[in-house]
DNA sequence: CGCTTTTGACCCGCGC
DNA sequence: GCGCGGGTCAAAAGCG
């Protein structure tokens, strides 16, 4: 295997939300705060007010002294209350990551008995990280994978013991019926059928971009959370990435080669453009390595201005936003 | 016109 | 052997 992409220089980046900064943000605020009071401080004298020679410069050293103690307790406790919200948030991020592992993957064990086929050892199933991380859904959703036993009874797999499964949870609008995982490949639909287990339909598709690709994969609403779209990948791709060398097509397609992964120890989400995996990531290195650092940005700016307009409270408040400033500058109306 | 989606029919494995 | 249920096929419809 070529081993090259591994030395390609990372072109990781990691976009920080949230407040993940704020300790050292707080500091700065306070040290502005800080440092304009004693400038003021040191202003002061300057004023034409000579009159006031009762204010001695050992009395300014002891005000100034008592602000820096005010200033470096709020600091520390702002410190702690942000020490206290991380921690409760990781709390809540590793109850939610284990509620949505401890659910969805063991859909096979709730089975019932009579859909329970003669299946194949459970050896035989090789679940597949790469092909799994390499799934991207253009709203950078939160993007989980199993990697827990599961039951697939799936006679495609005897007939290729060698087939990868791997399954992606993508959180979607419960009320959006489309059953749509973009991922950047392209993909044909051949059939759609209800199964017993789960009231909503399941979407079959079969890889599009290259007619011998083998590759399958099912998508459907999970049964537990209507909001998560389960898509269950077969088999590996037998061509590169369709977005390779093409990176308009990989921007129309709302997707962007690249692993776009949450991490539930701080609020980060890391687009790392060097990951491609299901097996391809040579080319991807040499794709990322080929693109021009204008073109990554601008198509991360596209990426990011597209995630930001598909979310309706922010289209709401952009409305709103310039709908004020219209009335604030119409001559008219004011 | 070519490609994709839809959808009912069909195939096939499994349990009884 | 029969019924069930998941998976696939293929003709028709839709779409750009």
């Amino acid at each position: 295997m070529d081993s090259s992409w591994m030395n390609t220089p990372s072109l990781g980046l990691d976009l920080t939300v949230g407040h993940r900064r704020l300790p050292e943000q707080a500091s700065m605020i306070e040290f502005s705060r800080l440092s304009s009071s004693v400038l003021n401080s040191h202003r002061e004298p300057q004023t034409p007010s000579h009159d006031e020679s009762s204010f001695s410069a050992k009395d300014e050293v002891e005000v100034i002294e008592a602000k820096l103690n005010q200033v470096s307790k709020e600091n520390k406790m702002l410190k702690e209350k942000v020490s206290i919200m991380r921690s409760n948030y990781n709390v809540l991020c590793t109850q939610f990551f284990n509620l949505v592992a401890a659910t969805s993957p063991s859909k096979g064990e709730v089975e019932s008995p009579a859909r329970k086929r003669k299946s194949e050892s459970p050896e035989t199933v090789n679940y597949s990280r790469e092909l799994a991380s390499e799934q991207v859904d253009a709203n950078i959703v939160n993007h989980f994978e199993s990697n827990s036993s599961e039951d697939y009874s799936f006679k495609r797999m005897r007939e290729d013991p060698r087939s990868k499964i791997s399954k992606v949870y993508v959180h979607t609008d419960p009320s959006d019926s489309s059953l749509v995982v973009k991922d950047g490949y392209q993909w044909r639909k051949y059939g759609q059928k209800v199964t017993r287990d789960n009231p909503s339909p399941r979407a079959y598709y079969r890889c599009s971009f290259a007619p011998t690709c083998p590759v399958k994969k099912k998508v459907q609403k999970s049964a537990e959370d209507r909001s998560i779209l389960v898509a269950t990948y077969e088999g590996e791709h037998n061509h590169g990435h369709p977005s390779q060398g093409r990176v308009g097509s990989a921007v129309q397609n709302g997707s962007l080669p690249c692993l776009v992964s949450f991490n539930p120890s701080h609020p980060t989400i890391t687009l790392d453009l060097t990951q491609q995996g299901g097996g391809h990531q040579p080319e991807v290195g040499r794709f990322c390595g080929e693109v021009e650092l204008a073109e990554l940005q601008q198509i991360l700016v596209e990426q990011m201005a597209s995630s930001l307009t598909k979310d309706p409270k922010f289209t709401t408040a952009l409305a709103t936003v310039i709908s004020g400033r219209m009335l604030q500058h119409s001559p008219s109306l004011n």
